[in-house]
DNA sequence: ATGGGTGCAAAGTGTTTGCAAGTAT
DNA sequence: ATACTTGCAAACACTTTGCACCCAT
């Protein structure tokens, strides 16, 4: 079973490339949609799964909704509780708590993912002045 | 709008209570279910969120499904790739990740979530003797 | 009594899948 | 030619909701 190249394909990988702040899987499928308005949802959900397989992109799992990105090194995300805005943490992946965890656990560890979960400046700023209620 | 204490909500409470393996909606659904077969699958999903407004009980955001467990401090958790059994880390939660967080992206952090991906001892054991695929 | 809670079933989400036709290799 | 891919629609899994009745306060 080998991967194929195909245009719908290529449109998936270019529309999360494009973005660069985490879109979720519909949020790719309407992008896609612009350019080719034929492709439907199980291609688009298909081929993200054929990519993150593949490695070619990140599948990043958040409260709220699952997002997606382009490859690159392990690192951290950060999410607004008010409007879900995501960002990648300029902290190094911390690959000294998993032999931590080894040890405490007993289990193999692979990875870990880290989520921080706060306000945006922008949502800081309407918190403060309207005192909403968030998360 | 002030919570009252009805018996189904505490069914779910002492449901969540009585397994320490980070049980999913369904699985809380089903024990209290063996207890009170009127309850319906609505009634449980209600009170579910209404114990994790009130604090009482945590939901755990994790890969493939969602898991509930009794409130304690905060802690991390760790998921088996291949059996998909949860268990808490005994690693004490990091606030100076927060801090960091803070600094390096101007956003105000609340908290975060660790969740570290591995296999547990038995599926370890059963991988290397059979060499399966995972993940 | 009154407003939150319940059971039920229907409606939502978000994602996967069976199928026949299409296409990259 | 072969078998991976696609579009479509139906199917899924999981969760929320509208409604009329019920019950804790």
């Amino acid at each position: 079973m080998k991967q194929r190249s195909t245009r719908q394909r290529r449109l998936v990988l270019d529309a999360v490339r494009a973005r660069c702040d985490h879109p979720s899987a519909d949020q790719i499928y309407t992008d896609v949609r612009a350019v080719d308005d034929k492709i439907s949802r199980g291609t688009v959900y298909r081929n993200l799964n054929v990519l993150e397989q593949t490695g070619e992109i990140l599948h990043v799992k958040l409260p709220v909704t699952d997002r997606y990105e382009v490859r690159a090194d392990r690192h951290d995300h950060l999410i607004c509780s008010r409007c879900h805005t995501v960002c990648d943490v300029p902290i190094p992946y911390d690959g000294a708590m998993d032999e931590r965890a080894i040890e405490e656990t007993g289990y193999l560890v692979f990875r870990h993912r880290l989520v921080f979960e706060g306000l945006c400046p922008d949502c800081r700023k309407k918190i403060e002045k309207a005192d909403l209620h968030v998360e």
